[in-house]
DNA sequence: TCGATTATTGATATCAAGTATCAATTAGGA
DNA sequence: TCCTAATTGATACTTGATATCAATAATCGA
């Protein structure tokens, strides 16, 4: 079973917008580039604090703008504000540390044939799917704390 | 390929709050069997909407309970207020409609297979999965009416 | 049954995440 | 350079949800 762990590989995201018609202006860069930068999954608040001179609205539109482009993921969690990543690849799914809340991705083609078995069996058509894997990622399974303010699934 | 559409199942919201030591009270009683009346999956504002006899904090708490109790399924869909869902089984995963928001569950073996094998591939321990199928319900595609405020994965 | 005790309620205030408004500013083409 | 349309960001607002706390209701023990 060929499950690839995605690497970091190159993505434009000022691209994606001025593909999309928009201009380059400072605001959108020092977004970008803050976001570039990130290893981690990031929520729209932290993009704010970080980034003090550039004002509320104009982070929330420019992570929107790379949401609709498709060069960012938005990941729904179960508590609080959604995180997002950078979407390294074409189709993938999330590991959540349910400790520390880092996010990684990998592609499993054995997901998308079970998918593609799945569509006879389905009343409608399917249109897309979501996966999320919930961990205790290597690096908090290592720093053995006790205490958590957990992440988890409940279905 | 075994998928169980899961049908309505008898549950009893109301006993698993009194499992936890919780009191039977007039206003949980009401949320619960307004929950219990609903056929599909409801948002918490909706429940307060419909129950303006019991504060919105009831409402909220109750729905808390029964999420912790693992009676009710939440479920963070990617704009909006998240959804809820009675547990009927175990384990499930569910089917969002993205045209009318209709929830459905399924149960698929293949699924918990694919996660047994990954837990040799993926760096920490796995603790639990979530997975939705965004689809267009068969009603929908009957009363085919172009537009609709979708709902989607993007990743 | 009657208090006593403890959980629960719900009006209110508050918080957090995110969006709408709109005058001032800026990007980018002519 | 100048013009026009896109963009910005301070502000106000909306929505979803939680904290507070005095009043009320549920349960238990006698």
């Amino acid at each position: 079973m060929s499950t690839t762990t995605v690497m970091a590989a190159e993505v434009n995201l000022l691209g994606a917008l001025e593909d999309r018609g928009l201009r380059k202006t400072f605001a959108r860069s020092a977004v970008i580039s803050r976001i570039e930068r990130a290893s981690d999954a990031f929520t729209a608040e932290q993009l704010c604090r970080e980034l003090p001179n550039v004002g509320r609205a104009t982070v929330y539109r420019t992570i929107r703008h790379l949401v609709d482009a498709g060069a960012l993921c938005k990941l729904p969690i179960l508590y609080g504000a959604p995180m997002y990543s950078i979407a390294r690849v074409e189709h993938h799914h999330h590991t959540i540390c349910s400790r520390c809340g880092a996010v990684g991705e990998f592609r499993q083609p054995t997901v998308e044939r079970v998918m593609r078995s799945l569509e006879s069996e389905i009343e409608g058509d399917i249109i897309g799917h979501r996966m999320e894997i919930f961990i205790t990622c290597s690096s908090c399974l290592t720093r053995a704390d006790a205490k958590s303010g957990e992440i988890s699934a409940n279905d």
